[in-house]
DNA sequence: ACTTTTGATTACCCATGGGTAATATCCATA
DNA sequence: TATGGATATTACCCATGGGTAATCAAAAGT
């Protein structure tokens, strides 16, 4: 452990790295405690001396990796939207516009049931400054447009009876988005099995009668 | 700054010369203005000086008529509930599980574009005391327990297919809960329209195949 | 008319909590 | 062992905003 650079030529001068590895870790360890308090008791509700407690520091420790309160609240619906990019880019694949969009429901749902997903919905934008709501906005803005797109793909290809892409994408979005005020760590079902099971009823609706 | 200085709330202040409204005119017009601001802007940002200066008044006049700003969150979330309880207790009618099922979504959802229909989704229960909090959690579970009864009858009596009730009550409540946040009054689509696409959406996958 | 009640206003209190200043500590480098 | 940068602590500031006390004005009862 802590072998990160345990290296052939043993110099004792690593430390330059290694510090900025450490910073990193700090941040994210202030983010990751103060995330957890917004989705426990809400933002409002979350005193920065009360994730400094947590973290065993005091608040103006914090201070030295974020400028404020609503900068890490920033931070950590970017850091949500950054994971579910990821997956969305790297597993989205090919297909019909029914498949591609099951995929984004598994995704999204399997996301949904973690922290950083949670801080999707249940963070408020309006607690931002107009300059970081309006990016988070824009972010929100075109996770719609990709439902609306893969439904209206679908539509197309023949895959999707025919619908308006608007409302299917909004009662979609609803349920899924819905997992992040329902869901428990220690509920009966895993995420896998949660996002199997949406991926099949958000759409059964959708498929074509004929085969 | 949100918009639309076009409010309905009218208040009974207004002209100096007639303040002969009833005590409930009163509760009701600070009711609705503080209801109109918390959808609007979000509970924390809204401070009882603007609720007062909204409605002609100043702020120690708000408390003739409510102990505290949480009250009036309390009592908010409860009309809306009452308003919706009424709905439901008086339409909700006979017939299968399916067809029971699709009039709750349409009374949901119809709800759902009004101001305290919405309350029901984006006030926050953890804004309460534990008193007034039990009090919305158990109204809230009563809520998802009838989704669940309603789509557990429709299996029963045959006319939804084999589904489980949690997940499915979970999907359809979530879609619904989700038009409290994208619903806009000068949206294209009208409350019916929206109710009578859900009514139907939500349950093109839950019939059965054959019948 | 006179007193009581209701409801509004002005002026104020004060707990909370985000954020900062001054200072101390640690540690690699020279 | 001295220097300087990074990071932590103690002690503090102060704007915000919910709520109250004292007071006053207009209905309403008798």
């Amino acid at each position: 452990m802590t072998g990160s650079a345990a290296n052939e030529n043993a110099s004792p001068w690593l430390p330059v790295e290694d510090r900025e590895k450490a910073r990193d870790q700090k941040i994210e360890a202030v983010q990751d405690m103060a995330l957890t308090l917004f989705i426990e008791q809400g933002y409002h509700h979350v005193t920065m001396n009360e994730v400094a407690e947590r973290l065993n520091v005091t608040k103006p420790a914090l201070y030295n990796y974020f400028r404020s309160k609503e900068d890490i609240l920033y931070s950590c619906w970017m850091s949500g939207h950054e994971r579910l990019q990821q997956r969305v880019g790297a597993e989205l694949g090919e297909g019909s516009g029914l498949a591609r969009l099951r995929r984004l429901i598994r995704i999204y749902a399997e996301t949904m049931t973690t922290t950083y997903g949670k801080s999707l919905v249940l963070l408020d934008d309006r607690d931002l400054d107009e300059i970081n709501r309006r990016a988070i906005l824009e972010r929100k803005r075109n996770l719609d447009g990709l439902f609306r797109k893969l439904i209206a793909d679908g539509v197309a290809d023949g895959s999707i009876r025919p619908t308006d892409p608007r409302m299917a994408a909004f009662a979609i979005a609803g349920a899924l988005n819905w997992i992040g005020h329902w869901h428990r760590v220690d509920g009966p079902m895993t995420p896998e099995k949660i996002a199997e099971d949406f991926a099949q009823r958000l759409t059964a609706g959708l498929e074509r009668d004929d085969g």
